[in-house]
DNA sequence: AGCGAAATGGAATATTTATTCCACAACGCT
DNA sequence: AGCGTTGTGGAATAAATATTCCATTTCGCT
């Protein structure tokens, strides 16, 4: 096993990690969980720092980088090195530029509402729940009509899912309050409703999902946190946490959450 | 200047690095340029690579560092090391793992979306016009209502930024073609149009653009790229390059765009 | 042009860091 | 329990890397 050659890609470094974790002894074991654990801090540290971390003696580290392949410590450092900041670097300093403009100017407010973008979506990356990802999907999935409830901020994303879907050829209805008209009688046995709010939550989505949810339709919400007054109402939850600039959110998060749960679904109707 | 303790902070750093540029003579001076560029870099890289970069030797840039305030070269590492992986590192392999999922899981398509998300925001940073950006500012800022347009995908993106108007106070006009009606009317003299469209472009955007560009009115375009056909009737031109996955795009980046125009327009109107 | 001050490059050295090696311990097998 | 195999930790060594120092060059000034 420890005869390869090196790795060529973090992917391929991670997927020989975790081929060869079954067969490893107990430090080593150690090794490959505190490297899989902390491998963005590779490119920056020591042998002895991630020994350290790892709770083993440096020789033993240095076995574990043999047996995943390499020649060394040395040469997979090399490989995180390298691979770290593919696109980042300009984009950076650009960004930096951009924030560094006066105090109002447009520039400036672009910078930070992309940075909020971003982090919301890292953050979106790091915190999602893919198991109450999967069970949303498959209640959608086995769904005849969906209907789609989101006001005011959350329109925007109710409003895309209602194009994606049709696209998608999927039967969906988006509930947009026009006329002041109530189609809350449209709520069919066999559908599903995907309720999206965020604090202060909008009365009517919340009013809708309660009536969904007493004619035992399935309920999907993406809302802001578990603890939402959505949550009660909900079969499956979709927590997003949007980073705000000012008074506004970019709602990057909460659209590629839709998108995939989309895409997702249609994929499963097939 | 240089007996003063290192800087703390990535922040502090790069302000004290602005502040020396202008007395450093030649040799440091190309140090200086070189790592402000490149200063992502400084955490995995040695001195050698740093100096070969910049085309120094390695013992101006020992100079540099301390004239930057370090004791030395590792000093100055320390301070990027530490700072590396605030929130990105976590981030990679977390995104990493959700794209190693099976096929058409939920939680694999996510992580693509997030990723284009991602890159489409850091295109924009890199690309924006911020002249052009000014100048739309600028047109809107002076004008009476706004009105807005976009059908089919860049209709969340437009009503948005609808919302966001109402919250800021602005009059604004969502037009979207509700009942089928017509609204072209409701251009007055002194208003202005934000049009938003990408290929396939919607005819409907492109009338009212023109017929606002008949009557003498501003337009303000969101699109895809310079040559795109709403650019014959815009007065300004914003450029936004999204990225897809699949036939769908996360809209993160035009929403970043359309948000620091809005909340620019409204600073500029006080 | 000539002088002193400042800057520079490269070679010598100090320090840190990676890597190997081996004596010893733990484990599994008969 | 005895024996070979496998795993382990630490100390010794090798390699890479940072740092200093100083002879030489460049620059600014009169």
């Amino acid at each position: 096993m420890q005869a390869d050659l090196p790795p060529a890609t973090v992917e391929e470094f991670h997927a020989r990690l975790a081929a060869s974790f079954e067969s490893l002894p107990k430090r080593l074991r150690q090794c490959a969980d505190y490297i899989a654990a902390n491998s963005d801090r590779i490119a920056v540290s020591t042998v002895a720092d991630l020994a350290a971390g790892a709770d083993v003696p440096p020789s033993a580290l240095m076995r574990f980088c043999q047996i995943i392949g390499f020649s060394g410590f040395s040469e997979m450092q090399k490989l995180f090195r390298d691979a770290y900041s593919p696109s980042l670097p300009d984009y950076g300093t650009r960004l930096e530029n951009l924030k560094s403009g006066g105090a109002g100017s447009p520039a400036r407010l672009l910078g930070e509402f992309i940075e909020s973008g971003r982090l919301s979506l890292e953050s979106l990356a790091k915190s999602v729940d893919e198991a109450a990802l999967e069970q949303a999907v498959n209640l959608l999935a086995h769904a005849g009509t969906l209907h789609i409830v989101g006001y005011r901020r959350a329109f925007p994303v109710a409003s895309y899912l209602s194009y994606v879907f049709e696209k998608l050829n999927i039967p969906a209805m988006l509930h947009d309050g026009a006329g002041k008209l109530d189609h809350a009688h449209a709520l069919r046995s066999g559908d599903a409703l995907i309720a999206i709010t965020f604090a202060p939550y909008s009365a009517e989505t919340l009013d809708l999902a309660a009536t969904a949810r007493a004619r035992a339709l399935p309920v999907v919400a993406l809302t802001d946190h578990m603890a939402s007054p959505l949550a009660q109402h909900a079969s499956a939850i979709l927590p997003v946490a949007e980073v705000d600039f000012g008074a506004f959110r970019a709602l990057s998060a909460t659209i590629a959450l839709a998108l995939a749960l989309a895409v997702a679904v249609a994929a499963a109707r097939e």
